[in-house]
DNA sequence: TTATCGTCTCCCGTAACAGGAGAGTCAAGA
DNA sequence: TCTTGACTCTCCTGTTACGGGAGACGATAA
């Protein structure tokens, strides 16, 4: 019988983590001390522990190695355990291509402003457009008309709240005028079609977002920023990007204020 | 200007999460309403809490995220995450390798009382004697005469607590009887040699550690599982193994009860 | 007998929130 | 104007596997 400082020793376990596993029912003593509540082990704890620290060295919490220690699903335990490592890997490999891409990045200042995420674009119901329009400003200036076009013909229509609203472009080829887009704007239900106006469902995906702060006329380095993030990162686009504004010409007079989101729907390769 | 939940949505952040960075001071609203303390937040925000999110996403703490934001070190933080990460990664494989050891080793039924741990051996001071004995009953009848001879040339000397002793085998193949083994016993101090009992610090180790429990006739199947392990897991070993005697015939009358731990000293391949 | 060491039981802190209680706010409908 | 329901606030607890420390006992050696 060996005191909890010895035992320690022993096991080259802290004495914290053996009062620990007395405490949670992992391990308890051979002996308790009723008058000093001194914990004495022996080797029989030793043993114990000894599958305990083999277990917890593959990372299974206490509740696991508990189950398995009273005879319950083992192998299934570390089947799950296996799985959950694995994913851990993919996920700290992908951190680190992530990371790597960031430091590569640092030096051509310039790029340095843009910042990735991943986010799920959750599926959604909108109204669309498809136009030819001059440019930006020409855009911009339809936009109010056919929201107001909407309205009168459903006036109990809502956008959804918040507000989700992005053109898609339809040329085949970048275009400095004249571009073919499709306007979306996200509402709460679905409607008829009517003139050129077309209702349809938007499917979730995941997506890689990049905020573009300032005019639009420098929006190309957030498109070369995000492909070039897709690329080395290991995915690969998967559908149409979106331009997704959210601060403009119709809230904020300086353009240096203007802010857009690109979401480029990405898989995995 | 967005309240909480509607900026919520538009982050796709929880509202948990906005309030605990508030609360931390990574994020503070646009503006807070002094009577009612509803926090309202820009779209200025939303640019920000983009960037909080890239970082996130490769792991970063709330803490140096919020060192970055604040100008400082964001190449030094970033460089340190990568090594955190690649040493995350290293640690994950190294895991998963044991685990797909142990699910494997499963089927093979014999082998399933044996787990394997690493620890720390620490350097120490013993006295040694290299002998040949023709089995163990001899061998643990030679000990005590052994401590006898030794106490009585030094009375003042005291085994570590707990007691440490081993064996180590000098034989260069596996013998059935007469083996050559050299013993040593842990002590608190260094003491001149006398007779054919030497003297030595022994250098701490990395070392694989196996429980055998029973008598030493099987004692061959806890080196063939430490051995398959070692060479599955990536080292190799670095020195003679060790057979320290826990509980046997000394203590315990039954052979099932007797425990011997066998440390094999190893490196990285 | 003291002094030192070992051990005990609380209690707090960790990282980044999630969940919930109880109370106050806001906008719209009756 | 009142009420209802949706929204928000603060505060508290829980999460994991212990580590650190306080204050009180227990054990052992000089």
């Amino acid at each position: 019988m060996y005191r909890i400082g010895d035992f320690s020793k022993m096991s080259k376990t802290t004495i914290k983590a053996l009062r620990y596993y007395d405490e949670v029912g992992l391990l308890k003593p051979e002996y308790v001390d009723e008058i000093t509540n001194y914990r004495f082990y022996s080797t029989d704890q030793l043993m114990k522990l000894h599958s305990i620290k083999a277990l917890r060295q593959i990372g299974l919490s206490i509740g696991e190695i508990k189950l398995i220690t009273e005879g319950h699903q083992a192998k299934e335990l570390l089947e799950k355990r296996k799985n959950a490592l694995k994913k851990e890997i993919a996920q700290g490999t992908e951190q680190l291509s992530r990371l790597e891409f960031i430091l590569s990045g640092k030096e051509e200042e310039g790029m340095m402003n843009y910042q990735a995420t991943i986010k799920e674009l959750p599926k959604c119901t909108v109204y669309s457009k498809k136009m030819t329009v001059p440019n930006y400003d020409a855009y911009f200036k339809l936009i109010p008309k056919i929201g107001e076009q909407v309205m009168e013909k459903y006036p109990d229509l809502k956008c959804s709240v918040p507000e989700y609203c992005f053109i898609v472009y339809l040329d085949n080829e970048y275009k400095e005028e004249d571009f073919h887009v499709e306007f979306c704007e996200a509402v709460i239900e679905m409607k008829e079609d009517f003139d050129d106006i077309k209702f349809k469902k938007v499917a979730g995906t995941t997506a890689v977002s990049v905020m573009h702060k300032g005019s639009y006329k420098n929006i190309s380095e957030a498109y070369t920023y995000a492909f070039k993030w897709i690329d080395e990162n290991g995915y690969e686009a998967a559908d149409s990007p979106r331009e997704s504004y959210i601060d403009g010409i119709w809230n904020k007079e300086n353009e240096e204020d203007w802010l857009t989101e690109l979401q480029v729907p990405i898989r995995k390769k």
